[in-house]
DNA sequence: ACAGTTTCCCGTAAATGC
DNA sequence: TGCATTTACGGGAAACTG
């Protein structure tokens, strides 16, 4: 009797992370006055449950100790409504699915000096889900507890709450859930943080960060001579999750093709860029982020040989706002230089090695015919003859060979992630595979 | 002392009419869920009336049959607290402002058949505030009145309700507030309805209609033989008044310079686009707006004559999205189309009749100089050399003499508009005025 | 004054209701 | 089903608050 009322105890389980739908692939970022859906499952597969387990949501509790030490915010939810566990048709567990549930803060927290406070971000809740179990007897409180969860108030916090739950999630192992862990945050090695790093990138830009990019950011993140990361070296001092993070909402909304196609190095110094192009012909260039500007931007290089020493050119970062007026491809394709007499020429030529311009963005210049409309009596908005475009560069094209065997390892490396990206996108599981406490 | 009882139950006045912070040019338009500000005045001059006077907002006070009849929403406000009169330094009446009201919708409203609702931009509302006035043995109800007010959920509604308001208010003369004035609209004359378009464009691009703008509208907008132009036309069947909301949007956003300079000619028909056009040389081109989009686009038409007859071509129209691109000073400067031995040539030269292009727009021309960055080793997006830019048109400009005198005749137009303008703004006062009731 | 945090609210998209 | 209306919520900016 004992293990079977132990076994009881253990068995409701939150199934699905509380996830926001607006923000799916960040789940645990919670935003007060927002939906954001829950689902809990009872592992004990007996129907005759079935409508007498009624799940009640609670916020922080038992957490008590929290509160008061270090002044967390209070919050409840806008309506706590319980809800009855009912038969799942697959396989007959009794699930349900809070999906209309949303936060409100209440205010009136302990007043605690400004430096002895987390910054909100930091503050890390979470959701129990409790419910009286009453059978032939046997009298049960079972509950169950989301993983700890960040609450914002606005979307500008989405970037840091991450950076939280991501290192949270690095470092708890088994059931050990310290919401206090950014009291005193341990550090990652740069082993675990480059993997979720690369993660970041897989879900974005459908593809992982490489080896080189990779060593670009562990100078910039590790200055430890154990490999270790701080928590704010990380997030607080040089900012570089918000740089980063910015990048990769560069890449969310304007860079996809090209970073999932591998045209962008990004991540190099601007010496090693120097470096790189000072070997290569006239006209080669290559596609880095911005270090200075925090919000994401991208800019390219190139060479120019032509005045006897090889001198590298750099532009004005493109940021967000830039490449929702025009494609990164198009700002490529169609900028120009004053050259000699007065003749404005494109310098960009080859990207890095030896890739011709069109052949690696050719596809994503837009295509001005497409915008010709037919009848109406209007003129489209250019001219729609392509016979007199610009010479193509003088470099033969990569051999077909090269490209279909690029192109084939690309694909097989993406699926060996498909099935973690599916696990990480339903029930937020990490590299370091977080297993939910089952029985 | 009857008539000193008279005077007082008229005495409070609401001053400054409902108005949402956010949209200070459209009062009497309210959103659920959004601040905005009514002042309140009590114009008995007695500074011992101080702090007696505790007003309360009532939405649709002593309306019932509207809620019964006509199936009207029902409001509340989501606050509803009383504020008490206080006195106004500069000439010690009893004021005070409700800066901080919002609606809620009390749901539940009787159910009508779909034909005999009004749509609910057409739905007049009212609030009132009231106070009790005890003095000397005197007790006295006293109350106010906003003039009709028009809710909405959503920013798309603005431009319906915006049509209601003007459209009751150039028919409501003196107190005869008709709450259902939309069950059978009256209609206005042109002459009514023209100075109130007018006046739109003024506001929002701080120049009038002229004639053969209005000329061109009133055909769209009347087809009665008394000149007079019925509800349905206006704001139903055709929709005119949305699309012309659409181009004062487009206006206020993308092109107030152009259309106070009077460079848009904007509302021309095709045909008579063409007519003015072939009398011109090649290049001659003119501004006007689609008729087609309805959310406000902008195309230009210019006239070739290189193949013997004159020949019209208009160019697809742009719309906001496209204008948050690139400005429309900077589309025509930029425009080409090929030409003959694949020459890419810019067919605009001379804006109607004949004003070189880069005297009519040439300072808006985008300075590409100026995106230069001192500095941090980037090169600027474009080089900044204009020595070899594009010869300037054989067309000598205007005299300076014409203008200036059209410069001044401007200004004169604009400062005769300014007091109305203002009142506008503050008290909404349209062009036939609406006097409040003052004792 | 100021930085961290929340509120406000438009504009778009999606959901809802009839 | 289609249309009218409301709700949802990102994103930018203003307001708040200690």
């Amino acid at each position: 009797l004992s293990l079977f009322t132990q076994l009881l105890a253990n068995a409701l389980v939150v199934e699905k992370q509380p996830i926001m739908s607006s923000l799916p692939q960040r789940p645990l970022i919670l935003k007060t006055g927002v939906h954001f859906s829950v689902r809990v499952r009872f592992l004990a597969n007996l129907p005759e449950f079935k409508c007498l387990l009624k799940v009640k949501p609670v916020f922080d509790k038992d957490v008590e100790e929290i509160k008061t030490v270090k002044w967390f915010r209070h919050f409840d939810f806008n309506s706590d409504e319980c809800k009855v566990l009912d038969v799942d048709s697959p396989n007959g567990d009794l699930v349900t699915e809070f999906d209309q549930m949303s936060l409100k803060e209440i205010k009136g927290r302990a007043k605690g000096s400004i430096e002895s406070r987390l910054a909100v971000t930091e503050e890390l809740h979470i959701i129990k889900f409790v419910t009286e179990f009453r059978h032939v007897g046997l009298e049960l409180n079972i509950e169950a507890s989301t993983l700890p969860v960040v609450v914002i108030s606005a979307t500008t916090q989405v970037s840091s709450a991450w950076a939280s739950i991501m290192w949270n999630n690095m470092l708890s192992t088994g059931d050990s859930r310290n919401l206090q862990l950014f009291v005193d945050p341990p550090p990652l090695t740069w082993e675990q943080l480059s993997q979720v790093l690369s993660w970041q990138f897989l879900c974005t830009g459908k593809r992982e960060l490489d080896e080189n990019q990779l060593s670009v950011l562990r100078d910039k993140i590790v200055d430890d001579p154990d490999d270790l990361v701080h928590w704010s070296k990380f997030s607080k001092n040089e900012n570089a999750w918000l740089w980063i993070d910015g990048i990769l909402n560069l890449i969310k909304k304007h860079l996809v093709d090209l970073w999932q196609d591998g045209s962008i190095m990004g991540f190099i110094s601007r010496e090693r860029t120097a470096e790189l192009l000072k070997e290569k012909r006239t006209g080669t260039f290559l596609l880095r982020f911005s270090e200075s500007k925090t919000n994401g931007a991208i800019s390219f290089s190139w060479v120019d040989n032509a005045n006897g020493a090889p001198f590298v050119h750099s532009i004005d970062p493109y940021t967000k706002d830039e490449l929702k007026k025009t494609s990164l491809p198009d700002y490529i394709n169609t900028y120009s230089l004053r050259g000699r007499k007065s003749r404005h020429t494109n310098p960009l030529l080859y990207l890095y090695p030896d890739i011709p311009k069109d052949t690696a963005f050719g596809h994503y210049f837009t295509n001005t015919a497409e915008k010709m409309l037919a009848g109406h009596g209007y003129v489209p908005r250019k001219s729609w003859d392509f016979s007199d475009k610009p010479t193509p560069p003088p470099s033969p094209p990569r051999e077909p060979n090269t490209d279909m065997e690029m192109e084939m390892d690309f694909e097989r490396k993406l699926e060996s992630h498909e099935l973690i990206q599916e696990l990480f996108a339903d029930s937020f599981i990490f590299p370091t595979l977080q297993l939910m406490d089952i029985l």
